[in-house]
DNA sequence: GAAAATTTAATTGTATGCAATTTAATTGTT
DNA sequence: AACAATTAAATTGCATACAATTAAATTTTC
């Protein structure tokens, strides 16, 4: 093997090693989103509406980074769910607006232990500082990563 | 909004930053494949390979955390393509061994640049050791993650 | 050595992701 | 106003993910 081919070890990969810890956190949410009968997309989107109140499916895209294909259907489960309403606006008919159903509003609440349980799952201590601050730094490289590619990639769309 | 909905903000959630920063990676990785007519998960199998020449499925499965449920279908395209083959086992014949064909391996040659093509398409410089650096920090917090929630959810289970 | 337990893939069913196209509504332009 | 361009969702088609089940082969156990 020679050295160039260092760069296609799997393991060398930070895409390969965001792609991994993605699934393995969003696989440990699983048993704490099953009660509440959500998937982890689901979670994302009734956490944006939790926070909102209401939004339209573009608005949902741009802050989840999916686009309709995605949303349609999986807003469509959610309504079947009665945890929202789906409405076009009169005021502008291509436009389709969310709302929360008081079920959907109430779903809050048994939320609100999600976060502090999946910190547990991953090892972590919610009460310990040290431990919340690593996740936080750790979240904020991300952050920082995902916009420079998105900045580059929508560069790169203009040529 | 009380102090104790801070922790349902979704920015505020490192899943969220995790699931939508592999998810950015991975799109930018999209024009750079599809000139191997690979997609990600299917590059991802064919680096393994390209390491190691030969793998059951169930190592693939493994190294990738992929299950059968995932791989099967997808080495069946890769196989379709002309890149691997499929062949039982004649020692053991539950076991399904997959191996490179000339032109999967071929392909490697044509991926050789992609690790440093991705660098710049998330606006580094694969020339400078100083990205290079950045990279190697998060992919190593990244890993250390995965490790400690494989670790955890492993020991759920047995309860 | 036969039955039970285990192991490996494949299959089934559901839910994403996402590119590409379509549809309907609105806006901009002349 | 008429027509082109744009916009927002929905639809279509394909490829994952992954839980759960099935099927077949092998190991273990008694």
């Amino acid at each position: 093997m020679t050295s160039s081919d260092d760069a296609l070890i799997l393991e060398q990969q930070l895409c390969f090693a965001l792609y991994n810890a993605s699934r393995a956190l969003i696989r440990a949410y699983g048993p704490l989103l099953e009660p509440l009968g959500l998937t982890y997309p689901q979670y994302l989107v009734m956490l944006v509406l939790w926070e909102i109140k209401s939004a339209t499916v573009k608005a949902l895209g741009e802050r989840l980074a999916l686009d309709s294909g995605t949303l349609t259907p999986l807003l469509k489960r959610l309504e079947q769910r009665g945890l929202i309403q789906r409405k076009r606006d009169p005021e502008d008919e291509r436009v389709v607006r969310i709302t929360l159903t008081a079920e959907g509003q109430n779903l809050k609440e048994q939320a609100r232990s999600v976060p502090a349980d999946l910190i547990c799952r991953t090892g972590g201590d919610p009460h310990d500082s040290a431990s919340l601050e690593q996740v936080a730094l750790l979240r904020q490289a991300l952050q920082l990563l995902t916009a420079q590619i998105q900045q580059q990639s929508s560069k790169a769309e203009k040529i």
